[in-house]
DNA sequence: ATAAGCAACTTGTATATACAAGTTGAGGAT
DNA sequence: ATCCTCAACTTGTATATACAAGTTGCTTAT
């Protein structure tokens, strides 16, 4: 019942950069969690034996801990310990991350395809976001994509990007990296913070044609506004869901 | 900017009852954001304030704030403060909470017609969560509601409840009071988990019919199964959402 | 008038210690 | 063989202290 820690490489890592040491913990054993080293249903080591193990407090290793069961990978039992949570198999998509880093956790395969390019241009006149006056003189990028999920497409994803200048932001066309890592990486800004809404709507013509199915099936409308670290940047996106294989779900508690 | 903090009563109620100090805390500072006292957008006390006036050390006081961010009520600013977050007009149902909890903070009218009382019954055969064999013997109770926002059904609401002979169970109605409420005031049993699962689906003929929409509209399907404060206590629910008028949305960060 | 510096404040991270409440398994009694 | 007790373990709650990083407003220099 008691699963060895295994392999300290992220762990070195991590130390090497700095963060803090609660993250590093919480990066450690949900790396291990998600590689199916900690087994589904079986106890973490304890508490105390994280602590001597990564030479850290025990509230350093709980608040990493509590990281986990906040993102639903472990459940916590007073008196037995730490278990792990069942992974869902599904896209996950009610929390804010974006949909690059959920399925990269994921052994489905997945397909980004680039409708349209991140270009710049006015906002939409009926944004479903209210755009002050003041941000809507700045334009926005706009991208196109569809998801795929096992070749099968599930997502068609629009998202606008208000234009703020940042330096060197024309040149990066996110084909092939993720646009949340690659603000992160690139710029320094973190998407903190999603507020959103969900509708079931009929699919038009176009969007039925883009997921493969039925003119007026029922899809899944998820809108959203992204705050950052920045204050003055935020991105949105729209995104059609065909959940006929593939619902979105999570765990609250 | 800063609010003075008002009404210590229900401080004083909770000390009675003996509960940790943080959720003092944070049932004092929840209630007033919910009342208004604390105002969307400003700050809130300072941790150290918050220190002085509960007579509680800052890990205690920060304790009830995390709480208060990962239910959305705030979000922290390093530096700046804790600010009351905007509260959404929507059904919100994307937290776990149950409807009437979520919609007694709106200033909609909502009203909740039973359109089955809660009866026990078998569980059904093709349920959408597996029953395991040991429980599928004890049966359920089953309740069928529809939820009106401002007179108009937005929501037909199935909801299965584990038969665990709980000393009085049979002789509750729910028709006036809230099923989370009740479970927490007449059987010491929180609502403490949701795992749920979103899908777009089209309306048959008798959806449509209670949510006063036409045959094939698209609705949201949220299935959840709600784990509880009792590790052998368990319900499950079918929302079925007319999003027309009421998208469901929430916050994260 | 503007910019820079700095003190006082804010939250974020961390160590250290202590006690409470729940779990588990071993040993002893029946 | 079964049941009870209890020690050793688990997580939950709390105090106390310290330092780091970000924010804000005031003062001083240009």
């Amino acid at each position: 019942m008691y699963i060895q820690v295994e392999d300290c490489k992220l762990f070195l890592k991590y130390l090497a950069m700095k963060a803090p040491r609660y993250k590093v913990v919480y990066e450690f054993l949900k790396k291990n969690i998600i590689t199916g080293n900690y087994v589904e249903g079986h106890l973490l080591p304890s508490e105390n034996e994280l602590c001597a193990k990564f030479e850290v407090t025990r509230p350093t290793v709980r608040q990493a801990l509590n990281a986990l069961v906040q993102e639903k990978y472990i459940y916590k039992h007073r008196g037995k310990g730490s278990i792990v949570a069942n992974q869902q198999r599904t896209l996950g998509l009610l929390s804010f991350k974006g949909f690059t880093e959920v399925l990269s956790n994921s052994e489905q395969t997945i397909e980004t395809r680039i409708l349209e390019s991140k270009h710049l241009q006015d906002w939409p006149e009926d944004f479903f976001y209210p755009i002050p006056k003041n941000l809507r003189n700045s334009g926005c990028y706009f991208l196109k994509r569809l998801r795929c999920v096992n070749q099968e497409p599930v997502m068609l994803e629009y998202t606008w990007i208000l234009d703020i200048n940042l330096d060197g932001f024309d040149a990066i066309s996110f084909e092939n990296n993720s646009l949340f890592g690659t603000l992160a990486s690139k710029f320094h800004v973190e998407v903190t913070s999603v507020d959103q809404q969900i509708k079931a709507i009929q699919a038009d013509k176009q969007q039925a044609h883009m997921l493969q199915m039925e003119e007026k099936s029922a899809l899944l409308h998820i809108y959203r506004k992204y705050g950052t670290s920045r204050n003055d940047f935020f991105l949105f996106s729209s995104l059609l869901c065909n959940t006929s294989n593939y619902a979105i779900g999570n765990v609250f508690s």
